[in-house]
RNA sequence: UGUCCUAUGGUGUAAUGGUAGCACACCGGUUUUUGGUACCGUUUGACUAGGUUCGAGUCCUAGUAGGACAACCA
């Protein structure tokens, strides 16, 4: 008893995350009013990745517990990259995830209010037009390490700025020939701070929600601070690369507030760590150089770590969470394995999946002993896991198809399938022998290859019959019935890169042979990545699958149907293998 | 030769100055009509050196190692 107590009470001590934490103590200070407000924003640039999922699920997470509003805000300053394509793929994205937004919002929602801001700043002699070319400002930044040094447009009257940044908004400056910089500290130790370019012009592109309106528009660093600050964001959660960026928010926010009342609920910015997954390229940069290059099929490609594309390859938003929850949240810059995904998805579909059978490699059986002509419709469970599974009924006859894998003519002593003088139960049937000369059991073709195999079986040892715990040495094998199985293609996926750690990688080769990205990528590309099997036969019962359902190809691993699947034509991905620990006694 | 951040088993992550736990991975075993699942078990850890303290993984200092920051990207 007071050991069970002591376990509820072990399982109740919630761990919080640092982030957490702070919700939790800035709710008990009173802060905000009590308020809690995040908001999640992507750039509508290209499809959401398993990174943004852990982002996500903080942004969603922390405003869901603490009965806050989490708000969809697209940051869409640049109209050169962004699509509306992308915004529709990242609501159904979130939504799968199981997340829901308060209100959606865009960046672009405050071009007018934050163009009136540069005005102001020009105003106070707090910003400047800059005509020197991307070179000559990139020159004067300086480095990390050594001071830079002052634009010679850097204090010219401030008529003059208001004059050409109004022609800049005009469209009458060609794109590139001028910027809007903040004047702050060219010899800062935060690059941030060395006059930051705050607006340049494009005219060229329209924008995906204002059209040709616009002909300049804010950097990111002069829109998203204040973006959240007029949304009213209380805890602006973001990765840990934007650390340095936090002081020159505030100050915008110092400038946007003219200096009066600073000490107020601003939005507090905290940062996390990003999700690095081993043998995984994450950045959306270089996910888009594989759609475009055609190294995958689309985004969506089983392999990408996008979240469609996991979503295709069978995984479960649950299985997701699960993961991120595992990882954690801190400060420290990890690269987390990828079967810590893989057992998260596992563990996940062990409980929904439906079993089924399934032969990716077949071979013929024949129960010599069976009748010809004769069927049986047997039950098998649609789940083992669940005590109050349905069943579904699965054909027998006298002609089967086993996998290849399961017979052995020269088997080793832990070889426990069929072979000469083996017995094995077939799932939800009967047990079979082989008999003990090879002759008798195995056929083969002219150049030596097993063809077929002959075994008899044993009638009282029908599943559910008075023998059918009858012992054997040999295991349960999987099977279908010739007669009735459905052929299908079998998509096998495995990771997209064969290094450990690629965005390393990829940078060094870069380096080395001073190629392209698509170049390097080629070298660390796993071949095998996908493998596709079209001489599969899966049991009659999958002929009404859907694309997204959750499969187990009992013994083989968990599958899903993919998108492409039609009634003619079945297609199933692999989302992961089970464990197999067979596999791993051979290699030994 | 800057600023900021980080350092706990192989990997990731707990502890909030008081017995270093957990998960994954690994290895071994039990159960099993999935060589799956479930269950049990073994091995494995505080970057280094000082300091504060009755007591330091935790606080301080220095060193070491790693990361971030120099797009008219976000």
């Amino acid at each position: 008893m007071a050991e069970n107590q002591e376990i509820e009470k072990n399982e109740a001590k919630e761990v919080l995350n640092f982030i957490e934490q702070k919700v939790v103590e800035d709710l008990a200070n009173g802060k905000n009013g009590g308020k809690v407000q995040t908001r999640f924003p992507p750039e509508p640039n290209g499809y959401l990745h398993i990174g943004h999922a852990k982002a996500i699920c903080m942004d969603f997470g922390i405003a869901k517990k603490y009965n806050g509003v989490c708000n969809l805000r697209f940051d869409d300053t640049n109209p050169v990259k962004e699509d509306n394509e992308y915004v529709e793929a990242i609501k159904e994205d979130i939504k799968w995830l199981g997340f829901e937004w308060g209100n959606v919002f865009y960046a672009s929602d405050y071009f007018q209010q934050l163009w009136d801001l540069a005005v102001t700043l020009i105003k106070e002699g707090k910003a400047y037009v800059d005509e020197q070319t991307p070179e000559e400002i990139a020159a004067q930044k300086g480095t990390p390490t050594v001071a830079g040094t002052e634009s010679p447009y850097r204090n010219r009257p401030i008529e003059e700025n208001l004059r050409l940044f109004q022609e800049m908004t005009d469209g009458k400056i060609e794109d590139g020939k001028m910027v809007l910089r903040a004047k702050i500290d060219m010899a800062s130790s935060n690059m941030h701070f060395r006059d930051p370019i705050i607006y340049r012009i494009i005219t060229t592109h329209p924008h995906h929600r204002t059209g040709w309106k616009w002909k300049v528009y804010p950097m990111y660093d002069f829109a998203h601070g204040q973006s959240d600050y007029f949304e009213g964001v209380t805890h602006s959660l973001c990765t840990l690369e934007f650390v340095p960026h936090r002081p020159l928010y505030d100050l915008f926010i110092d400038w946007l507030k003219e200096g009066k009342d600073l000490d107020d609920n601003r939005p507090r910015q905290y940062e996390f760590n990003k999700l690095n997954l081993n043998y995984t390229l994450m950045s959306k940069r270089n996910l888009l150089t594989l759609v475009k290059e055609h190294v995958v099929e689309d985004w969506d490609d089983p392999r990408m770590p996008t979240i469609c594309g996991f979503r295709r390859r069978g995984y479960s938003p649950e299985s997701i969470h699960n993961f991120i929850n595992k990882i954690g949240y801190t400060t420290y810059d990890a690269l987390n394995e990828f079967s810590l995904l893989e057992s998260a998805v596992r563990d996940d579909l062990n409980k929904r999946a439906t079993r089924v059978a399934a032969v990716l490699d077949p071979i013929k059986l024949v129960i010599t002993n069976y009748p010809e002509g004769k069927v049986e419709e047997l039950d098998a469970i649609n789940n083992p896991e669940d005590v109050n599974s349905a069943t579904h009924k699965v054909e027998f006859s006298r002609e089967l198809w086993i996998e290849r894998d399961d017979f052995m003519e020269d088997a080793p002593a832990k070889f426990f399938r069929l072979g000469p003088g083996k017995e094995v139960r077939l799932k939800n049937a009967y047990i079979i022998k082989c008999s003990e000369n090879p002759a008798e059991c195995i056929v083969k073709d002219a150049n030596g290859n097993i063809v077929e195999v002959h075994a008899e079986f044993i009638p009282e040892t029908k599943t559910g019959e008075a023998n059918c715990n009858m012992k054997i040495k040999g295991k349960t094998i999987h099977w279908v019935s010739c007669a009735h199985a459905i052929k299908a293609e079998v998509r096998l996926y495995d990771r997209l890169w064969k290094v450990e750690n690629p965005r390393d990688e990829l940078a060094r080769i870069k380096e080395e042979k001073q190629c392209e990205a698509i170049d390097a990528m080629h070298e660390i590309l796993n071949p095998d990545s996908l493998k596709v099997l079209t001489n599969c036969y899966v049991e009659k019962y999958l002929a009404n699958s859907k694309p997204l359902d959750y499969l187990q190809f009992q013994r083989i691993g968990y599958f899903t149907v993919d998108k492409t699947s039609t009634a003619d034509h079945l297609v199933f991905n692999r989302t992961v293998g089970l464990k197999d620990s067979w596999a791993k006694e051979m290699k030994k």
